[in-house]
Order: structure tokens, then C-alpha cells, then sequence
DNA sequence: AGGCAGTATGTCGCTAAGTGACATTGATCT
DNA sequence: AGATCAATGTCACTTAGCGACATACTGCCT
């Protein structure tokens, strides 16, 4: 395959996550194409073309393989909002990032393929208590970047139990929006909805600023 | 064994619901004292005093057998939303029935050992991933629950999107302020903190208040 | 009381999800 | 080129969990 690092020992870890993410992307189309239950390792095995045991290698459960996937699909809001400077309010912050990916003046976040696999699985946690549990793993961490973020912003400890209920409720209202979008997306309703960046942006701001009992949100003087 | 109810077909729900939480006791106390992975099926069935064969039939997994006893730690707390009366507040309404249980004039909700369990398991859910799941499918039916609270409350669909956001800030939180509790209680830290009911009873409204951006806390005029 | 109907449970056997142990490849360093 | 070490393959094994059939229990009817 594809050049090791050697210094360091052991697989480079962009590597391995590569990998992972190839097998999840497999794992997903099959998922959605034949349901969970139906889909046994050997298949995803045989489809990335790896034996069975090496896809126990790196994945714990064959639900789990959709966690990569998943996460991809919350990865490009959390750079976004590891990125948010002290002195922008959220609106801006997120306006800006937005039209920039919009645009193709950042790098490309992610596959827009990939998002769609996000979604489906996403959508499929819905019925299928398995993936349900890497959908929700997902969002915890994205609770626990959140924590971060937030406890960073407020100048307290990420530990702290008021920091961990902001980033709890911001945490929940993304997810209530990235679900509405998603079932939205794929059930090919009115996609204008979305179109409209900036204001996407305010409303997943708005969404966060309420969450936090505004809290979060405005610029740190 | 006991009664069964003929009409309707079947055990009754009733009983169905107590076999699981018995069964569920069990599961939990041994998931505790040996850890999950060292726990089987079969010791389960065997401290239950069934067949391996009939676990399964009432759970699809051995770490979904802690979810009853785990349910049963959210069920006061939903229990007590869902008498939450339109003319009152919330702090009110929070600080008379948790008095009333506290003094014992209201009806046990459920067994003090089994609150205990409880916060147990969703300790263990910490460092076991399988639990985990079991403690979000949980907190994932607050949320439910909180949707129809939350929806009568504002003369809105439960399926509005509003509506779910603030449902799930306000079952984040509580999610949050519970794993607080549990996690002080296990250590045996210092419990002063939640003695008194009516603070305990202001700290979840407030915590409730601030999630929904104060749309949710207020009596309806 | 005694036979009938239906449901819960037990028993047996099987599939498939994971794991451990050991062999094999294949790249990198000297 | 040969040594080294991580990644993968191969094979045997354990066990969660389910399908199918047999059995026991419980209520109903006459």
C-alpha cells in the first residue's frame, strides 16, 4: 500500500485515519443500501477489499464502522468553531467561515458525498437503535469540544458544571438542526431554506445564543 | 408465576414491565461489581433464575438490560413535568412536589436502592461505551417526553422545530445536572449541596430556564 | 372438575460478531 | 542485502443472540 511512517513507530495516525474512514464510507453505502442487519462484516470486509479480522482491527462493532462517517459530518462545525476568535460574535464568525467554504476560498472541508453518507446514516439512527449509538457518540463529542470551546470562552475550566450545561444545550440544538436539515435534505423538500448562507448562519447562531441563555455568543470585551 | 390479565392478549404490560426492571436489577448489580464484559448472559439468567433463552426474548442485548433500572432514575423527574400545572412556575411547581415526596406525602416513585443503581450504571456508562448507549437511549426519551411537555406548554406541535430545540436543551441540562448528582453522590463528596429541596428544586428550573432562553419556566397566563 | 386455547418459558442448534495466537508481507534503516 | 517492526492475513475459538419446536402454566368455557 501507500508509504508508512516509520519515525514514530506504528502507522501515522492520518493513515489510520484514512483507513477508517475508506471503510466507513463502504460500510455506510452498505448500510443504507441492504440495512444494518443484513450486512454482515465479511461484506464490508470484501468490499474494501481487508480481511475480516483487520476490520475488527479497527473498528470494535460493525455499527461502529459508520462512526467516521458520522463524525464527518460535525468535524466542519467544529473547526469552525475551535476557529472563532474572541472578539467576533458568533454571527460574524460563522457568516464569514460559511461564505469562505461557500465559496471555495477555504479548503474543502469534506467530501460532499461524504455529507450525504452522514445524513443517511443519520437518518437511519433513527430506526436502527445500533447506529443510534454512533449518531449519539458523535454528538457527545462534539459536547466535549464544546466544553472546551465554551469553558475558553468564559474564562473557567471545561470541568466546570456551569461551562458542561452551555455546551450541553449547544451541543443539543446543533443536533436538532443538523437532524432537521438532514431529513429535510433527504427527503428532497425545499432546499431553499438552506441556500441562504448568512442566514443559515444566524440561525445556528441564534440557536446557540438561546441554548446558553445568551451566554454565548457575543464578542469577549 | 402471578397474574396475567386475559383481555388484550398477552402479559400484561404491567407485569411485563416488572419481570424487566427485576431482571434489570440483577443485570446491574452485576455489571457493577464484575464490570460488563466479565458478565454474561448466562449469569444474568442464572441470578434472575430464568433460561438464557428468555433474556433475550426481553432484551436485545445484554447491556440494554441495564436500561429499565436506568429509565427509572428519569422517571420522578418526568413523572413531576408532567403534573407541571399551566398557572404555576416552574420553580414553584418543582419545589412543592419534591417536597411532597421528600416528606413522604406524595407516593414513593421508586425504591431508593434502585436510585442508587441508577446512578451506577450511568457512572459505569462513563468508561463503558456499550452503557453508554443505554444511559443516552434514556436521556434520548426525556427528550421525547419533553417535546410533548415542552409543546402543550407553548400551544405548539411537539414536532415544531422550536419546540424540540428547547426540549433538547432542557434534557441536555438535566442530563448534565443529573451526572453531577450521581457522580457527587458516588464519591460520597459532600452531599450538604443537595439538601435542601427547594434550592435543589431552583437549580433545575434555572437550569431548565436558561436553556430554552426563558421560554420555558414561566406560568402560562 | 376437566378439556381447550393461548402465552410464557425451556431446550436445542445455529449464525455471526469479535478475539487471540501465530504466520506472512512489505516497507524502512543500516 | 539483511535485519526490523508494524500491518495484515489465516485459523481456531468463544459467545451473544435468534429461530424452531416442545413444554408448562393460566384463564375460560361447559
Amino acid at each position: 500500500m501507500a508509504t508508512k511512517q516509520r519515525s514514530g513507530g506504528g502507522m501515522s495516525e492520518q493513515r489510520r485515519a484514512r483507513l477508517r474512514l475508506e471503510i466507513s464510507r463502504e460500510a455506510a453505502r452498505l448500510f443504507w443500501d441492504q440495512g444494518v442487519a443484513a450486512t454482515s462484516g465479511d461484506q464490508i470486509a470484501e468490499a474494501v477489499d481487508l480481511s475480516t479480522r483487520t476490520i475488527w482491527r479497527h473498528f470494535r462493532s460493525k455499527e461502529s464502522c459508520a462512526e467516521p462517517i458520522i463524525m464527518q459530518g460535525v468535524v466542519t462545525l467544529l473547526g469552525v468553531l475551535r476557529r472563532w476568535p474572541r472578539q467576533s460574535s458568533l454571527e460574524d464568525h460563522l457568516a464569514t467561515e460559511l461564505t469562505g467554504i461557500r465559496l471555495g476560498h477555504e479548503k474543502p472541508p469534506v467530501d460532499l458525498a461524504d455529507e450525504m453518507l452522514a445524513m443517511k446514516m443519520i437518518r437511519l439512527a433513527d430506526t436502527e437503535p445500533a447506529l443510534r449509538t454512533a449518531w449519539l457518540m458523535a454528538c457527545d463529542q462534539v459536547e466535549r469540544e464544546m466544553c472546551a470551546i465554551i469553558g475558553d470562552r468564559l474564562d473557567r475550566p471545561a470541568s466546570d458544571l456551569q461551562v458542561r450545561m452551555h455546551a450541553a444545550s449547544a451541543a443539543a440544538v446543533v443536533r436538532v438542526l443538523d437532524e432537521h436539515i438532514g431529513t429535510t435534505v433527504l427527503a428532497g423538500d425545499d432546499l431553499t431554506e438552506f441556500h441562504d448562507v448568512t442566514a443559515l448562519a444566524r440561525r445556528y447562531a441564534h440557536a446557540i445564543r438561546t441554548a446558553t441563555g445568551g451566554a454565548v455568543g457575543d464578542p469577549i470585551a
